[in-house]
DNA sequence: TTGACAATTGACCGGTTAGTCATTATTATA
DNA sequence: TATAATAATGACTAACCGGTCAATTGTCAA
């Protein structure tokens, strides 16, 4: 482990037992054994640490859900593999989940706002997709409707397991929200929220053709011994600038790098920026 | 308005806008066009600042609720008239509304957290009987179910309201959760809680009888004027010492504080004083 | 007008914070 | 072993925090 990971890693601890605002970077050297200017060799900023811790967990956690949406081999337990992966992640990494759900936004950086804004937006997009695709004989607003009911219960049961230390089975939570999505569906006839809704969560994310090209460089640079995810990523690099590849082509080589680590959220970012240009 | 009802008005909008962390009681004094002494003069720390704001809402809030609860003329719409009224009643008080949700507990006093968990589980109580009385037929297990999915929703539309400031119709939105309960009361089968989770919410309240008579003081000094509730207050206070009242009476004498303000939160603690000792 | 008393002030205190940087320790290379 | 390069240190700064208190101002009866 580098020591900048080792540092991401206890001051998550940290901040999971005593908030981001309450832990100082004092604390945080302490716990790793190093000194105060140390921090400054691998963060410029406190701000820079959660940033990375954000971004780190966050990434993985969308592109794993983006995978499971994608490649869903039963397409009727969509929205039940969807949940559960969502609460698995979320107790793999307990610590990041406190901090995720009770962290104030209060006295945050803008570029921390935005960058978590961007995170629960590309989150929402996806549960939405699912309930899309589950329910799409219903209504939008109907749809709509259940999409808000099914993300107030994710996050109820989160804060039950995770804050209250609920000894819950994932499994039967699942299953209890599917039904319940799945009676709503059937009965409910009052809609609660107009179309406005819908823009008040899905925030555009404006990803720009740079980013997309700064995670296929970092893909191909980490998988520089693996021939084949190397020359997709840099193949999916060219047709960025130039496009050229049928989607067949594109779908191909995007699924060649989904393996890796870093490949798995460049293929969603690369997926978003397409549908963002149609 | 008293200097002292100023800095909490004023401190509410501070903390609303920034958090109660963040907030200094240099800014408070400021935005009062006060010195930084003068606070001290009303509140002995900035920790007495918030727990006055906190116990001066939420004991007015509660109140109320008990009060839709007790005397609702139209027990069919009991649940409706719950949630308008905590609906209503946040969005009279929009910024206390948003410390609330979001408030962190990371770094608060032990009063304070105890302080906010008391008057939380006097909501979960007050909700959980409605859910009883509306759905006496079902097992326990699945009004647990019930009172969990209403308590999420009640989050997630506040937070919608306070946070996204989505121009919401609360009748709608009332209508829309009566409806959901109403489906899933007569259609949902699993129960994703066991009875444990009824300890994790339902937190015993302990309230002693010396709260409960200094409340009654309280009663009997502001109402001075007025000989009926005066009287009735003190017989209460004289009652509680020594019960030898039956209860047709107790419930009269309750009803004659009840219709004034610090009244109402007197008989309510009266009640559950009672409910406990059995 | 005076004097007693209450209300109000703001400089000040000890403590904590994020962040800096001259200095020192460690490692790699020649 | 000597030298250069890199890694790590912790005392330090400036700003801000909650809270205090001697000094000042305002008020009103005598």
């Amino acid at each position: 482990m580098t020591k900048r990971e080792l540092i991401m890693e206890r001051a998550l601890e940290l901040f999971a037992e005593n908030g981001f605002e309450a832990t100082s970077v004092q604390q945080i050297t302490e716990r790793c054994g190093i000194s105060k200017g140390a921090f400054y060799l691998y963060f410029k900023s406190k701000d820079e640490l959660i940033l990375s811790i954000i971004e780190r967990f966050m990434s993985g956690f969308i592109a794993d859900l983006e995978h499971t949406v994608t490649f869903s081999r039963n397409k009727g337990n969509l929205l039940y593999d969807f949940l559960l992966v969502t609460f698995t992640k979320f107790r793999e990494q307990a610590d990041f989940a406190k901090i995720f759900l009770k962290e104030q936004v209060f006295s945050f950086s803008e570029e921390l706002i935005h960058t978590l804004k961007f995170y629960q937006s590309a989150f929402c997009r996806l549960l939405f997709s699912v309930i899309q695709k589950r329910y799409a004989h219903l209504k939008p607003d109907m749809q709509l409707e259940l999409f808000f009911t099914m993300n107030g219960l994710i996050k109820s049961y989160a804060e039950l397991i995770f804050f209250e230390q609920y000894p819950a089975e994932l499994e039967r939570i699942c299953r209890a929200m599917v039904e319940k999505a799945d009676i709503m569906a059937k009965h409910a006839s009052i809609a609660s929220l107009s179309e406005e809704y819908f823009q008040t969560v899905h925030i555009k994310p404006e990803i720009d053709k740079e980013t997309v090209a700064a995670l296929l460089e970092d893909v191909a640079r980490e998988n520089e011994e693996d021939p084949l995810v190397r020359e997709s990523a840099e193949l999916l690099l060219k047709d960025l600038e130039n496009p050229k590849f049928t989607e067949a082509i594109t779908a191909g080589l995007l699924n060649n790098i989904s393996n890796t680590r870093s490949g798995k959220w460049a293929a969603y970012m690369y997926r978003q920026f397409l549908q963002q240009k149609k």
